[in-house]
DNA sequence: CGACTCATGTAAGCTGTTACATGATTTA
DNA sequence: TAAATCATGTAACAGCTTACATGAGTCG
């Protein structure tokens, strides 16, 4: 249940078509929660249906012709009401780690290059955060909203930093494994 | 795609019944996955059907009597098969850093209690991986596949502590904001 | 007008969640 | 023998992914 909300807070902090919507969640909002524009599309009818938003004023709606939307109060409040509702977490599934599990029992013959892979993948996204908060936060700058932004923001860099540091160690350790060849 | 290799790896490491394999998955499994027994009945049911697994001989099938399995080799050549084929890493969603975007726009009221929920959450399961880690893992006693399994494990550790990292760091910003009553 | 891009959608399938059902075994 | 627990399932639904469809505008 929270793409719907993930929705209301990109469209609260800046009213917007499905298409930009979705370029947004693959941009700045993908470091923590990510989207396809057909499940915007979808949740975005349903949004409406529920009175929670609207199409802005003075546009036709049509196929293939833009519609941006902006948040109404109902969905203002029903974001403040999820929001500050109890949320358990939610357990962890994680494929790599599934992975190197299933290498200790079969070998871990093929898995090193994709471990590789991700590493480069990691450090990649670990630098475009560097980036955004070099842009978006300068040093003792922040309001309030930015302190909470930024925070966030924070927590992805330290993720990425997190998976950075794991697999490192990870390529360290298949080094030393009995029989690794260091091709 | 994952769920029914994590069943293979749990069955290679020890063949079970379906009760047996839920009780793992919520204790040292779940730490990279997580299953109900209604998932794990499933996709046990499409195991057997694909020639992955087998019910272990003598026992009659029957409702209501356990039924434990064991993997053939086509199981284990799957699990090597996508072990170490190439997969990218899944997108990141996590409501907790969604609601605390949420809370620069709509505020931060209600949302504290459960920051410091989550908080004593994530400290026990850090202390459930240390106990593990101390059982399992003594110092300097690690085999090839004790290694990669350790290496699993801190990730658990790892993530775990930048949790409760983040969320520390999370309340002690809460507490500079304007307008904060440290009750 | 043909190809391309922008923009919005539909449909099918898979995974995961929640609620419920049912037989077998133990124990009070 | 009634209740609790063990053990295996069924059914309905919600959420996400993948592939495809369609119209509108733009550029050569």
């Amino acid at each position: 249940m929270s793409l719907p909300h993930a929705i209301l807070i990109a469209l609260l902090e800046k009213p917007s078509s499905g298409l930009e919507l979705t370029r947004r969640f693959d941009k700045s909002i993908g470091y923590f929660w990510s989207a396809t524009h057909q499940q915007i599309y979808r949740e975005l009818g349903k949004l409406e249906a529920e009175g929670f938003i609207r199409t802005l004023p003075s546009q036709q709606p049509a196929r293939g012709q833009k519609k941006s939307y902006e948040v109404l109060p109902a969905g203002r409040a029903e974001l403040a009401r999820w929001t500050a509702a109890s949320q358990d977490p939610r357990p962890h599934r994680d494929p790599l780690l599934l992975r190197m599990r299933a290498a200790a029992v079969v070998g871990t013959e093929g898995i090193e290059a994709d471990l590789r892979r991700h590493l480069a993948l990691h450090q990649r996204q670990l630098a475009e955060y560097e980036e955004i908060e070099e842009r978006d936060f300068p040093p003792d700058k922040d309001s309030s909203q930015d302190r909470l932004r930024h925070l966030v923001l924070r927590a992805g860099l330290d993720l990425e930093t997190f998976w950075i540091q794991w697999l490192t160690r990870a390529l360290d350790e298949f080094a030393e494994l009995p029989g690794h060849e260091t091709a």
